[in-house]
DNA sequence: TTATAAATGCAAGTGAGTTGCATAAACTAT
DNA sequence: ATAGTTTATGCAACTCACTTGCATTTATAA
């Protein structure tokens, strides 16, 4: 994606330009797939791993990352469909986690299935977690 | 449940028997929500919070517990179904996560829906997490 | 009852993430 | 373009969840 269009999205989120941010930015259109602290930290050495936790949660923040949930105690993060916004995210995610490589994806379905919950329960949100095998893998 | 029946579950699952295990394990099926390490920290200050952490991983080796995914970087755990086993975990679970409370239940609901993925991609398990308010907080 | 294997407690260590503060860089208004 | 204001960065030090090593105690099996 172009630098000019990188700091478009940046300045419609209200975020200064910096080159951590831009970096930063660029990488997660790269990958696609869900990236961590410390794939940021392998990947960009000339930044403070402070920084890079503060551009993480400035993103999070202006709701173009999202935290993905799982086990294992390190946070990963993957970007927001374009209609989220920092105070109402689109909350329903399938999230594909690859048994074989580690790597996590955001899968595009828009139709994150029906569940059914108590009665008196409301929902807010779904948030799956499928892990299996990935095509590169199998 | 009886002290007897406690007993017997562990020894099915091939772990001794202490004093800590059977207080942890009628402890998680009182409360039958999800748990943390702290939560069992505040109820039994009478054992080492090493522990606890150990009595918590046995019971996950065992397939007693398993982890519940969240984004926090603090581990919860619920109990498993019955056919879960170390080898072969029943994997698929529905949590509801309430929003107010913060409590975390692991619904019974045996019907985990239908997900889709991409060509090529195969699936073990599925975990939705859905967060939302629940009856007692509605 | 004794031998053996595993569980416990304590101390110390790791790793992810945070906070305070001084400096540097990005924006705003002249 | 410039000076002033606000925000981002880097460094050091910190917190919090969790783990490891090792000596001691306890559970089980012979």
């Amino acid at each position: 994606m172009s630098q000019e269009n990188l700091k478009s999205i940046l300045k419609s989120h209200e975020l200064r330009i910096t080159d951590c941010r831009l970096d930063v930015m660029q990488f997660f259109l790269n990958e696609k797939g869900a990236l961590s602290q410390g794939d940021l930290e392998n990947q960009f050495t000339q930044y403070d791993r402070v920084t890079l936790y503060r551009t993480l949660n400035s993103f999070l923040d202006s709701g173009i990352l999202h935290k993905i949930p799982n086990e294992t105690g390190t946070a990963t993060y993957g970007l927001c469909h374009d209609t989220c916004s920092p105070d109402h995210h689109e909350h329903n995610h399938i999230h594909f986690k690859c048994n074989s490589c580690g790597q996590i994806e955001c899968l595009d379905e828009k139709v994150v299935p029906k569940v059914t919950v108590p009665t008196g329960y409301k929902i807010d949100g779904v948030n799956m977690i499928v892990d299996g095998i990935c095509a590169t893998c199998a």
